[in-house]
Order: structure tokens, then sequence, then C-alpha cells
DNA sequence: ATAGTAACTATGATAATCATAGTGACAAGG
DNA sequence: CCTTGTCACTATGATTATCATAGTTACTAT
């Protein structure tokens, strides 16, 4: 590509959000981040991402404060990403990614049955389905609420790439 | 680029909804669409991408269930990019990144006070700031149930480049 | 001394993107 | 009827991001 039109200076606000996130390496690693995968091996692994776009996008979600990189061990060092108060903001935009997915992107039966990824509000137990308030009791639902399990099929292929 | 890994084979949902909206393009058509525009030479001197991209990705959302293409005249024949069903439904994810980037994504005062763009419940008048759930009457909030309104700035932006 | 692990960096082929120019079908004005 | 204008695109060529693969660094473990 030619570089890309620089979409940090409009006042549109999807716009700037676009910059950052109009970009399928930068959502799957957030998604990754999100799941709590947080070495580099890892998130390439189960990204299918190679590690050169791995690191240029770790770094540039570095640069923008939505991940910091924290050292886990000295000798040999070695690091971690983990989700800034920034970061873990974007809560609200993977869901509704992943909500607008469940309700349309499958075929039929795809995925046994229930959602590819089940959602539980902790406070009261209930399956959010693919709701923002919580169908049970009300409550607007953020990271943090939430406990997410994956269906079946979806364990199965993060074990599948996960060996390879 | 290569061609990019495919996507819609994955069992995750956010990874299914990044094969779509993991594209800047994809993104500002959207929004330009949710916008209220709905020709082809208005969104792409909104967006500021070439008619080649807007052609390629207007097809790709029309192929998705995303887009649907009307003629609104005869001879000559013209059509408009109207939103389905689907597509309308991503107004979550469009809504979310909007609360992102105006919570996160300006500097003090960029917009002069408010916020880039101001959304009021239609219901009960409330304006919602970045709220999922409206905070005066506790609605969950979708598509249809705001009146957005762009901030001075954002206005005089996009008169700027519709007279390019 | 060899093998292994984690976190990367280097290289070259491929293809998506951008800017710019051009096309087809028609309407309106002089 | 001939030029100009509008809308919705398509064509072309240079640029550059992406991918796959291989290599590097700095250690630990056996």
């Amino acid at each position: 590509m030619p570089k890309r039109t620089d979409l940090s200076a409009t006042f549109c606000p999807v716009g700037r959000s676009a910059e950052l996130l109009g970009d399928r390496a930068v959502l799957l690693i957030l998604r990754d981040l999100f799941f709590g995968n947080r070495r580099f091996e890892v998130i390439a692994a189960n990204t299918g991402l190679g590690p050169q776009l791995v690191s240029a996008r770790l770094k540039l979600l570095e640069s923008e404060g939505v991940v910091e990189r924290r050292a886990y061990q000295e000798r040999p060092v070695r690091y971690e990403y983990w989700l800034t108060d920034k970061g873990k903001d974007l809560f609200d935009v993977l869901y509704a990614m992943r909500g607008w997915a469940e309700r349309w992107a499958y075929r039929e039966g795809e995925t046994g049955g229930g959602p590819a990824m089940r959602y539980i509000h902790r406070a009261c137990g209930t399956d959010v389905g693919t709701a923002m308030v919580c169908p049970g009791c009300g409550e607007p639902l953020g990271y943090g609420d939430l406990k997410g399990e994956p269906s079946a099929a979806l364990k199965a292929e993060q074990a599948r790439r996960r060996s390879n």
C-alpha cells in the first residue's frame, strides 16, 4: 500500500477510532489480550499472524497507550503485554463486534446450538446472550462484569492453533 | 499485501467480524452510511477515499448483505447504497468506537468543550454522552433511538470535504 | 556442548492502496 | 447540435504493507 490516509486529525470520532481499529491484526491482537493471552508467542500462534506483524502492532498499541509492556522476568528478560485503562475501555467495541457476528455470521447449527462464545453476568449469573444490558438484572455490561466461556468448537480451534 | 489470512472460517466471533470490519475503508464507508450519505460521490468525497476503493468496498459490503444497491432514477441509471438490517445492526460497533474516541482520542479542548458528536435520546431528550444505556431513562440505546448532532468543528470539516 | 525457549529482526515475493486520468450514459444550455 | 456538466464508476502505474520463511539474541537446562 501507499502510505494510508491519516485519520488522526479528523474531527469525526469514528474516523479516529478507525485509525487504530480499522486493521485486522490490531483487532485480533486486542481479542487475544482481552482473552488473557499476554505473551508474544502465544498471541502470534493464536492470531495466526507472523511475528513481524505482531511486533509492529504491539509497538503501535504501546505507542497509542492502549497496551503496556512489562517484564515478567529478568535473565533472560521476557515481556508480557497488558491492556491499559485506555485499552480495557475498548471492550465495548470488541463485545459489540462479537454480538454482531453471533447474530449474523454463522450458518445455522455451525456452533452446535449456542453462541460461539457465551458470556455470563458475574453479578447475577445470567447468560447475557448478545445484549449490551443484562437481560436478568438490567445492569449495563462492561469488561470485568462478564465471564466468557468459549464453545467446544472454539476451544478445539484454539488448542489446535497452540499446538502448531 | 499478499492475500490476507481468511478469518471467515474461524469460530471466534471477533475474528469473523474483523474479517469485514478490520479495514479502515469499510469503517469509514459504514460511518457515512449511518450518517445518511448514500451516494457514491458523496461517500468518496466525505471519506477521502479514491473511487476505486469505494467501489470495491461497496461491492464487498453488498456481497456480505450489509448494504443494498438501489436505483433512485432511470435514464441515466443512478444508484444509492442503503444499509440492510444486517448493516443497521452494526450500529452498536460504530457507536462503541465513537464512544471510545470521545473519551480518549481528543486533546483537551480540541472540540471546543463538548463531544465531537453529540447524541440525544429521541424518547426522552437526554444527552446520552457516551453511554450505552440512556442516563436519563435507563433504556438501552440502538440505531433509531438516537439523534446525532455534529459539533461545529466536525460540521466545518464535512463542508470542506464536500467542496473539494 | 548441545538442545531448547521466548522474543523478536531480516529478507524477498506478492498484492492491496493511492493518485490521477479516463469512460459511458445521459441532461441542460447556448 | 455541440459543448459542458454530472454521476457512477473503471483503468493504470508507482508505492508500500503483508506474508512466509529463516535467522538472531540471550539465556536455561541437561
